[in-house]
DNA sequence: GTAGCCTTGAGG
DNA sequence: CCTCAAGGCTAC
């Protein structure tokens, strides 16, 4: 086989062995390609004998098939592309994936060269999935081959323990409902009959033509939903008071206890601007919450890092509240995975600025974070596959208006939410981890929202 | 059971 | 025709 394209930077997600080429959704190795292929044709259960969070790498790799098949779930492999019918050669569904996200990579080398930084290969999952399927947490992927029994694999396994846990923390879907019912809005119907390609008639239609001013009509609606800054900042800052007048001399949180609190807070106005968004609002309640379970903490690493981008001072944070905090302050005690998140936060600001981005651009992210299809179980998945590709043309067209100059500047974009990704992912890996350690403050979203999508806890 | 190599065949 | 991601074969 031709291994071209680099395939020798290109390490597999599930051991960091060499990629043969994609396999079952992504670039893997030829081994975990036969090992993942052995599992799903004949059924394979596997029993672990440590604690289910074994080490796979090359050398490894061999010692536990239950974790080996669990991390290739976890990276993105996906069950349906193992034939049922067991036919050999042709292509698959994912064949146009597969040429996109060569395409993405080849620019993304690009990119990387042009600024001489070294391309991260085995660890950024996201990197080597065509998918972007979630990657964090353990959350699995959905779609079994046709007549598999599906409670006799390991995967079904995993998506019980997964499920089980959704269900115990049913508690933000019901204050969901209920808003939904006191805000007296309707289970939409739109969403679900709707495909706007195909409806000219319908109500967003306009929104494909450019204004103007060359912003397209859809970008200024997405304008539109963003909340007022300060009064999100009244707000928090209001509430923040309420709490500390509060507290008795004793049980005032630590400085992480504090951060969380207003990081609590500033996820609640995520939430409520996700749910008067345009698009948004249509979806079902379920989708709704399966789309911010998928995407909450993007979404608050891409508002930290838009606003330190307006702040434009180099050594301190501007927090949500307003404070500014000087970062040789945080830097100097924090730990180091803190210390990690913090310059690869710092980098994307430093990205952000150096590619200009601004408002409408950002509103875009927004939606494109939100609107992911590879979210697992959507209702309705058509719909915000079909929403994200409408923000993914109206941002290039925006760039290519707006700064003629760089013809690059849509994949770079791109490339910016997929690095903003991986950060997020760390983010919240240490946010579990906080909270294993009993450091986060109880009962409020923030931690609903980690037990939504992470099964650690 | 693993993993390297081989064969197949739809789609470009 | 060529490509390349499926499944198959087989030495280990």
């Amino acid at each position: 086989m031709d291994y071209s394209f680099d395939m020798d930077l290109e390490l597999c997600p599930v051991c960091g062995d060499t990629v043969s080429g994609y396999h079952y959704g992504l670039l893997t190795c030829e081994s975990c390609k036969g090992f993942f292929k052995r599992t799903v044709q004949n059924n394979k259960k596997y029993i672990c004998a440590e604690n289910q969070d074994c080490q796979i790498d090359k050398m490894q790799r061999k010692r536990c098939p239950f974790c080996r098949f669990q991390k290739c779930l976890h990276v993105g492999m996906r069950l349906e592309a193992v034939r049922a019918d067991r036919m050999r050669g042709g292509r698959n569904k994912f064949g146009p994936m597969y040429k996109r996200d060569r395409a993405l990579k080849q620019q993304k080398r690009a990119l990387i060269q042009s600024r001489g930084l070294r391309m991260q290969t085995t660890s950024m999952v996201l990197s080597s999935n065509p998918m972007e399927c979630t990657f964090s947490g353990g959350q699995v992927q959905s779609g079994l081959s046709e007549g598999e029994d599906v409670t006799a694999t390991p995967h079904y396994v995993h998506a019980r323990r997964a499920s089980t846990l959704a269900a115990s923390f049913s508690g933000l879907a019901i204050k969901w409902e209920q808003r939904e019912l006191y805000a007296g809005t309707s289970q939409a119907s739109f969403a679900e009959n709707c495909t706007f390609s195909a409806k000219p008639s319908s109500p967003y239609a306009s929104l494909l033509v450019p204004d103007v001013s060359g912003v397209p009509q859809l970008i200024l609606e997405l304008l539109r939903c963003d909340l007022d800054d300060l009064q999100v900042r009244g707000k928090i800052n209001g509430h923040l008071q309420r709490l500390r007048d509060g507290w008795g001399s004793q049980e005032k949180p630590s400085t992480f206890g504090l951060t969380c609190l207003m990081i609590d807070q500033t996820l609640f106005y995520v939430v409520e601007w996700a749910r008067g968004c345009i698009f948004f609002k249509e979806l079902k309640v379920s989708d709704q919450m399966k789309l911010l379970h998928n995407c909450w903490c993007e979404l608050l690493a891409l508002d930290f890092i838009y606003r330190q981008v307006q702040h434009g001072k180099e050594g301190s944070m501007l927090l949500v509240t307003g404070q500014e905090v000087e970062l040789p302050a945080i830097m100097a005690d924090a730990e180091p995975v803190l210390n990690s998140l913090v310059q690869k936060g710092q980098a994307l600001v430093g990205v952000f600025q150096s590619l200009q981005i601004d408002r409408k651009e950002i509103a875009c992210f927004k939606f494109l974070i939100l609107f992911n299809p590879d979210v697992n179980l959507l209702e309705n998945k058509s719909y915000v596959e079909n929403i994200k590709e409408r923000v993914h043309g109206a941002l290039l067209e925006y760039t290519l208006h707006a700064s003629p100059q760089r013809v690059d500047k849509f994949s770079q974009l791109l490339l910016c939410l997929s690095d903003l990704r991986a950060a997020s992912s760390l983010a919240e890996d240490y946010l579990c981890s906080k909270h294993i350690c009993g450091e986060m403050p109880c009962n409020n979203l923030l931690i609903e929202m980690l037990y939504a999508k992470h099964n650690c806890l």
